[in-house]
DNA sequence: CTAGATTATGATCCTTAATTCATATTGACA
DNA sequence: TGTCAATATGAATTAAGGATCATAATCTAG
């Protein structure tokens, strides 16, 4: 899956369904990470503003990227159809 | 241009290219986003660890948004070489 | 080279994220 | 339904970002 984000939430949102993905608890992400339970889901529930640190932290334990582009571009949906 | 970024700084040198390829001041792009130019030049020299907030704030700006993956994927720059 | 624009840096103040601990709430399942 | 795991919430403390002002350094045309 490739998650489109355009807003802090949306950033919640996609780590929440892949350590969902990924069969892990808050908890093991915590441990994987460095980052604590309670900042984790602070930032899946949305009520947080996460520094880019903690959240490239996150990426990292879950095996993930970021792509930065224009929004004209074909959507993350589209390039899934393809690939 | 697609931007691949797994760590902050990936960020700032994003921003900078993106900023520079719509031929943007630092100063314009403090008026259009509502971040401080001081700001700005901090994160795209990776001397400041930006909350989500801010980044969105400056995406925004530039018309750009972010996609989240797993790394195992296609490269960007394979990406740009296909469309 | 010089002037003006652009970018970088440094200090202070204010706000807020992250940590940490404690506990409440929710969810899954026998 | 009762229990244990998982998640959420709240308070206190610490650390750091962003706003703001001032100014230094750098870049770039002329």
């Amino acid at each position: 899956m490739q998650h489109l984000a355009r807003l802090p939430k949306d950033v919640g949102h996609a780590i929440r369904e892949e350590r969902k993905a990924k069969k892990l608890t808050q908890k093991q992400l915590a441990d994987l990470s460095g980052v604590w339970q309670e900042t984790i889901s602070k930032i899946e529930t949305g009520a947080a503003n996460a520094k880019l640190e903690t959240l490239f932290d996150l990426l990292a334990a879950l095996d993930l990227e970021i792509t930065i582009r224009d929004r004209s571009k074909i959507s993350a949906a589209e390039l899934e159809d393809i690939f």
